[in-house]
Parts: structure tokens; sequence; C-alpha cells
DNA sequence: CGTAGTCTTGAATGACCTCAAACGCTGTGG
DNA sequence: CCACAGCGTTTGAGGTCATTCAAGACTACG
């Protein structure tokens, strides 16, 4: 993977969408483009936020941390997608920690240059819009199932939404792409890693997962939806979740 | 409160912040104002998106509706916010249901004349993309507080939010400006109206709040944030209630 | 082979929900 | 004016899901 991207990554971005060739060589010139390792932090919650960011491969996780250390995973970002461009216009600092969770190629422009950057061009003003708008749908879906929902049907819904992101089919299933704990998945759907690796193991003892360490593997979509959904005809085992020895 | 605003009740609101007296003048020449009764749906969920709209004057509720009729408020809008106008910009339908919750006056665009007006200048998507920024981070806040917080704490949370954002100074305290039931609360804060009930009764024992029909007033925001942010001499004594830090 | 990090599993507690009933405002009509 | 219905609210009792505390097993790596 080259250091100089071609125009051609740039111009499938969602972001870029509507761009003459001229304006993407001029979105290039003023991009700067760099390789990042796993596990390194781009950028820091509370942060000045002078950066915006694209990924070119590899994957990043967004991370917000609460008062007391409490940590939430709040997205995680694929080939394509922008991010930390949020505060960039709110201003302020970073909302969230981001950290690459694999190695990485990323490509970033400084704040100011984005903003000209829409003035001279809405409709990258309005393509942002569209995708912000789409994330905010998203959250807020999240945010009414989490207040509303079974800890086990989260889990669910959480797996099939990072396999519908970033799910590799494998032998026999459909793997994801990246690095995931069992910690991560508690900190997506808000529980504890204690209560995912006991909801996990239940379901690899239905054939409905199967586990390693930092992977999940989904061998049956199908129950695993019915669960997520709540459908008639797979209900799950309830008891089988609490260690065994129910009370 | 007429049925043709002045100009400048548009001029202060975030959205056009940045337009010159003429474009102003556009703006108005295209929108359509409406006085709307207490209780009026606006729009509902999962109607195609084709109006935008701002508020001049009142509250509307915007309140999203799961799979199994789980209902969560998503946000309260006041006088100069804008609403209806992710969904105009993500394509599809709205994403929940607008309900006035006083008598209201809104004004509205089609959502053709608001992505013209938007390429025309472009000041007006970006301000919409700070608007939606901050949305968005206040919505991911809240994600990881349902998370990862007591019920108590987020009922905290949720009032003094909205103390800030609709906070009327009454006798001896600091009334929310318009109707608000137990059940509101727990839609806010992902919990059911029984536990707000036993929450607020505690607490108005304590004499932090005052407890009438859909109204609730804060009569001790020191002791209130002190439990929001669970800091140490505030500790509340009640049985029923859960107090204090963890085990 | 030891060390550190990830994951599993058990047992006990408890926060919150669910179910159920009754209470008290508010507005309405006799 | 009072009776009555409707709605929001309060309160109790019981159940359970999930957390919390506590070990221990497994994997990767030097």
């Amino acid at each position: 993977m080259p250091l100089t991207p071609d125009p051609s990554v740039i111009a499938k971005m969602a972001m870029f969408q509507g761009l003459e060739a001229d304006d993407l060589r001029d979105v290039m010139g003023n991009a700067r483009t760099r390789r990042v390792a796993q596990g390194t932090r781009i950028f820091s919650q509370g942060d000045p936020a002078e950066t915006c960011y694209a990924l070119i491969d590899g994957r990043v996780k967004i991370v917000q941390t609460g008062a007391e250390g409490e940590q939430m995973i709040v997205h995680f970002i694929g080939p394509g997608e922008m991010f930390g461009t949020l505060a960039v216009f709110t201003g302020g600092g970073y909302p969230a920690d981001a950290e690459a969770v694999t190695d990485c190629v990323e490509i970033s422009w400084s704040a100011a240059t984005m903003t000209e950057l829409m003035h001279r061009h809405p409709v990258v003003a309005i393509n942002t819009l569209n995708i912000l708008g789409r994330r905010l749908m998203q959250v807020q879906r999240r945010l009414r199932e989490i207040s509303n929902e079974r800890v086990e049907r989260r889990i669910a819904r959480a797996l099939l939404r990072l396999v519908e992101h970033a799910g590799r089919p494998v032998d026999g299933g459909t793997a994801i792409d990246f690095p995931l704990s069992r910690q991560d998945v508690a900190e997506i759907t808000g529980t504890t890693l204690h209560t995912v690796s006991r909801t996990l193991s239940a379901w690899e003892e239905r054939g409905i997962v199967e586990l390693g360490r930092q992977k999940v593997t989904i061998r049956d979509p199908d129950t695993l939806t019915a669960i997520a959904e709540d459908l008639p005809g797979q209900a799950p085992a309830t008891a089988s979740v609490r260690g065994g020895s129910g009370g």
C-alpha cells in the first residue's frame, strides 16, 4: 500500500462524491497520508480538534471515556470512512479517542483546509451532512435499543452489525475482520465482559457462534437474527446463560 | 404572535448565521409559517422527509418508537432550533415522531428549497453541520451515560439538562417550561415511570425537588448535581433509592 | 517456564422491572 | 355543588437479569 494513494481511492469516498477531477487533485494536494501501526492512538479525547481524517485501509475504533474511566466504543471506522470530522465543526476538542485496531493507512486534512474546501465546494459540506446525519440516526437507534432491550439481544444486534460492517467469509461462517475482545463487545453493548463471555459461551454451545481469543465467528446468522428480533420458534435457552446454577 | 414573523427572528437562528439581509429575505420568501396546537403530531416516524422545520415559539418533542412500541424521547426542541432536518439529507423517512408539547409556532421549508439554499450559501450547510455535530456529540454522551450509569444518576442528569434547556425561574426554584410527565422522564432516561416516581418522591422528601402533575420544580440544584456527578458529602440517605458509589 | 493478558466460570447480592392495586387531581355533566 | 370518569401518579410485593466479587484456566510471548 503506497503512501501516495491514487486519487481513485479518494474519488470513491462518500465525502467527495460529485467533485470534478480538478477538485479531487486539489483535495489530494492538501492532504497528508500516513501509515499507522496497530494499537496507535491517533487522537485523544479532549485534544483540540485541528485535523480531520479518513481511513484508506485498516480499522479504527472511536472510544469515549467517562469521568470515572468507564469506556464506550462509539463506532468502528472502516476504509473509505471519515472520522474526527465532527469536532472540527463543533469547535472544542475531540469528543473521543481514536485508536488503530489494525495496521492502518490514514489520510488527513487540517481543519482550516477542510472548511475552506467546503466553502469552495458546497457539495462536500452536503455530503458530510449526509454522513453525519446517518451516523446520528444510527446512534439514536442504538440509544433506544440500549435503553429498552435486554443484554442478550443487544449483543446479538452488535454482532450482526459488526458482521455487516466488517464481515469476512471464512470456512463455515463469517468472521470479523479485526481483533475483537469480549471487553470490546461489552463496551459496544453497555454491559460487562463477564456477561458477554457467559452469553457467547451459551451461544457457542448451541452452535450459533465459534469463539477464539479476540475472535468471534458467526456460524448461524439466522438464529442470531431471531434472537436480535425476538422472533418465535428460536426461543433462546435463557437459563443456560446464567452459569448453569439458576436459582 | 403574528403568523408572518419578522426577519430578525430568522436572523438570530444558528442555522442562518452569516447570511446577508438579501439572503435572509430570500429564505423568508420560501418559508411557510404555521401555528400548531399543543398535542399536534407534526410529522410521524417513517413519513417521507419532504419538509424541514424550525421552531419560532413553543416546545416540540422528538420521539422514536421501536418495533414493539417502546418509545424513547430523543430530544426536546426549543425556540430557534431546527428539527426534521436530519432526514432531509439522509434520504428515507423521518426517523422519529415530532409532537408539539405546548402551543407552537413553526416555520418550514421544502427539502428541495433547503438543499438549493445550501448550494447557494455554503455557510448554511456548514452551520447545519455544526448543529448536527453538536447534537451527535450529545447523543453519544447520553449513550455512554445510559450504558454505564445507574438510574438515579441518569434522572438527575436529565433534570439538570432540562433545566438548562428549558428552565423558568419560579418562586423558590426552577421549573421546567412545559408539561413533563413521569412517563416522559422515563422515556428520556431509559427506565420505567415507576422507578422515576419512586426516585422523585425520595428526592422530594429530601427537599431537592417539588412535584406536581406533569411538573417538576428543582429546589436544590447543587444536591442534584452532586447526585449526577457522584460527588462526596451529599450522600443520599434513603433506603429505597441506592446512593453512594458502589458496594 | 514464567509472566501478562484474555477468557471462563461460580456464587451472592442487588438494582431495577413487572405485576397489581389504590390514590388524588382535573375536568365534565347532572 | 357533588358525583363520576379519566388520567397521571404513588406505592407495595415479588422476581430476575445482570452486576459484582472471586478464582482459576487458557493462550501468547519472551
